[in-house]
DNA sequence: CGAAGTTCTAGTCGACAAGACGAGAACCGT
DNA sequence: ACGGTTCTCGTCTTGTCGACTAGAACTTCG
């Protein structure tokens, strides 16, 4: 179809003097655990397209900077965050049409920061909210550009993050009772794992958590407070829980 | 109901008619097996800059295909392959300077292909090569641009897939014996797993790997001929192998 | 043809991790 | 004080995973 001609495999068809010419954007999923639900950051788009709709924040990425540093300048810019817990590329997306103005390329972010209450201000005359993750996913909030397609990619990749990394520490303060913590995988996962259980994976071995020795304030229902704990060494190399997907593989028998 | 007003606007550059403008490729990191061994597909530069360097297969996005048409096509143009049994992007590459020449980011993609034996031939066989992978990351060959840390994700990303999808069997052809695809693993993970353990967690539950019936050549040295399987339903959804973390002892070559 | 060698297949056994569960401890409200 | 709530500890059971052994099937070599 096209002229396949080349000098040692690489194509001769385009050349570098008149490639195709893109834009590149950063945009980051912001998640965080507020009131045991999942939530994403969202900003209110002021201006065409998709004026008044919801979007993630994003921009453009400068020449001078890599990727990483986008995104991080971008998490600053719109959030006034300026060290996420974590920060990871997990996407890219190209879609012909995908931004009706030109053709835009986009590197999606993920950002878990811990509960921040309210959202702090960036640099946007448009509003700023945290949205629970289950109204996007199920279509009461709808999003600008292919927005909802990154924000369920991103769902997907703290799913398996928070199985094989550390991730789930980025969701917590500094310090964190272990009910906080359990809280991250029950919401994540949608499962619900045994107390006392989930306990004994994590102080069992040396190296997850390690108590402070102070307690946390017990809930409006009462109950004996929990222990506070910060997070250990062993985050970094993977992660002490495994998703039990055994609820939904149930073995039929045969 | 965290809603906060912010002053300024979606950030200024955000200006769709002075745009920085980047060439998008998207490049394919082509693993396969061959011999025990994780092969990488590379070819050699024919032109500056880097001329005379291996490097992997890509070339530039056009305006009018998504992202996963274009690493197909690449695929096709470089390597004569129409379908690929896997092919998923894992990363994007945007590091000033990465291309001397201009602004490039780049879109990685991963393909896995079953043992084709020789060399698949483009349009110009003699340029491509497998290259043993131990040999890219140990460095004893060079790679152009950053590609070396692009074959270094692929690699990383193949070993998380193999435990959590069915990456395994794109790597067999379409009936394969127990001991090729313990192959696979053995050489992506670098550990050595029982052969009895192996096939029992494969032939204990339904839909890992179906009967064929028929019995594969035994190997030069003798032995009895095994069971061909083809691959089930199940590898859709999750990996059957769990990989040994905690052992430290490389396989011993053989 | 028989012997030796190699590989595949089947089964058992024990160690260990993970889930279920009960009981007690600490703190709340009334 | 007292029931309700939450956290913490211990035990029991279950299932999985690795190590190991033995036998089956096919090769080549003498």
């Amino acid at each position: 179809m096209t002229t396949k001609r080349r000098n040692a495999g690489i194509p001769v068809d385009y050349d570098p003097s008149q490639f195709p010419a893109f834009a590149v954007t950063v945009d980051v999923v912001v998640l965080t655990m507020s009131e045991g639900m999942l939530h994403v950051l969202l900003v209110c788009r002021g201006e065409a397209p998709f004026e008044g709709m919801w979007a993630i924040p994003g921009g453009f990425k400068r020449p001078t900077e890599t990727l990483d540093e986008a995104a991080k300048r971008e998490l600053v810019e719109e959030t006034g965050v300026d060290a996420a817990s974590l920060l990871t590329q997990f996407g890219a997306y190209g879609d012909p049409g995908r931004d009706p103005r030109m053709n835009v390329v986009t590197i999606a972010y993920l950002a878990v920061l811990r509960d921040v209450g309210a959202v702090v201000g960036g640099s946007d005359a448009a509003a700023a909210a945290l949205i629970p993750v289950s109204d996007v996913l199920n279509g009461k909030i709808d999003l600008a550009f292919d927005h909802l397609q990154i924000v369920r990619d991103a769902v997907e990749r703290v799913r398996v993050e928070l199985e094989v990394t550390g991730i789930a520490t980025a969701f917590a303060g500094a310090t964190f009772t272990l009910a906080e913590l359990r809280a991250v995988y029950e919401a994540v996962w949608g499962v619900q794992l045994d107390a006392a259980n989930f306990r004994r994976s994590l102080v069992a071995e040396d190296g997850w958590v390690i108590a402070t020795g102070r307690r946390a304030q017990p809930g409006a229902a009462g109950g004996k407070p929990a222990e506070l704990f910060r997070a250990g060494r062993a985050w970094k190399t993977g992660g002490p829980i495994r998703c039990p997907h055994s609820i939904e593989k149930r073995k039929d028998n045969r």
